[in-house]
DNA sequence: GATCACATACCAACTGGTCGGTTTATTGTG
DNA sequence: CACAATAAACCGACCAGTTGGTATGTGATC
């Protein structure tokens, strides 16, 4: 209502400048000051919402990127008995996002940029970030699992381990874009990711 | 001779170290002055060999992480004929190294955490990274490409897109193995990637 | 009048980097 | 061979700027 207080608006727009400085840049790499500066608070108002840097940066994970990666690889999966078609058609997905919002794709997957800097670091921030790549493997062994019943993948597959494979490929492949900013060979790493899901096929 | 000036011994001991921090932390998150205390150096020493710190890293790729890529992805597969059974090697001779050495594989791929880290926030680390990693792709595709022509690869697959691929694999494994440290997860994950690569087998 | 939602001023610690200087090795010259 | 001249190797105090974090204040709302 009121337009100096706002309550949940100034949280929520610390959380939503936190996660696109940790995104295009990085945890370490980007500053408390910086976070204030571009969402047009005080510092006040981000130790009063926060107790510190890593306190914003777990909230970032549990709020904002566990959001991300529920939308677009466990939501779309949650009812799939052809994991395989819905797992490209999420890399088509992707291939369309490119070209109207380019920034999500060059600067990587928010959590494995996050998850490679920080796991090593800190051990609070480790925690959280095995939870959310729990929850992208089970619901890509779930999906895995009906598309077997369904006859649409493999018989001879494991799905708890082909599952993280799924996850270690598309994690792998969303780094080497990033640094492979070239377009003829993000075609080639596109096109080797759909090659390679399509052999989970029978 | 001397046991006080060795001038290249300096110099390898300032890379040296910097890899060591720069892989067990990062580019960003280590000091000059780390590497300076660890190497038992000083801050004149450094500067006198390196412009910068971002000439230090520089180096510590085209040098350190450069040599690490050739032996153990490229030089293994070089007269290679078979390269999913030789991969497979290698994903042995990691999990050798698992017990022997445990922090080169606990804090990931030098080459990978570099490349997420640095690859989007200066441009020179990035041509520096592309080009190790293309040596890499270049090796693989040339060992598929042998492989095919053996017959111990499938000949439906495009080794250059396949080739990109496997990278992404392994990258993505590491990673998620410097994540989920839990030892019952890191089967899974290694697991995970031997089936993908016994996929391409005809 | 207490509490919430911020704002402002400030701090010690640390950052990458510089600078004047000293010590050692190499080299040209007589 | 001596010896001076030059260059390379190295030291460590110092710098301005930035870091994450704090202490105190202020105006609105319950």
């Amino acid at each position: 209502m009121t337009e100096t207080r706002q309550a949940e608006g100034t949280r929520a727009r610390i959380l939503e400048t936190a996660l696109d400085l940790f995104h295009k840049g990085s945890f370490k790499g980007t500053s408390i000051n910086q976070v204030v500066e571009q969402a047009g608070i005080t510092k006040g108002a981000l130790f009063h919402y926060f107790k510190g840097k890593n306190e914003l940066g777990y909230a970032v994970v549990e709020e904002c990127i566990q959001a991300q990666i529920f939308e677009t690889w466990v939501k779309p999966l949650a009812t799939s008995v052809d994991p395989i078609s819905d797992l490209i058609g999420i890399l088509d997905h992707f291939e369309e996002m490119m070209q109207e919002q380019p920034e999500i794709v060059e600067y990587g997957c928010p959590l494995n940029n996050l998850a490679q800097e920080m796991s090593t670091q800190d051990e609070d921030f480790r925690l959280r970030l095995v939870s959310l790549y729990q929850q992208w493997e089970t619901a890509l062994e779930k999906a895995l699992r009906a598309g077997k019943d369904a006859g649409t993948v493999k018989e001879s597959i494991d799905p708890e381990a082909v599952a993280s494979a799924i996850v270690a490929l598309m994690e792998g492949s969303i780094g080497l874009i990033k640094v492979n900013r070239d377009r003829g060979h993000i075609r080639k790493i596109d096109s080797g990711a759909r090659a390679f899901l399509e052999l989970l096929r029978p």
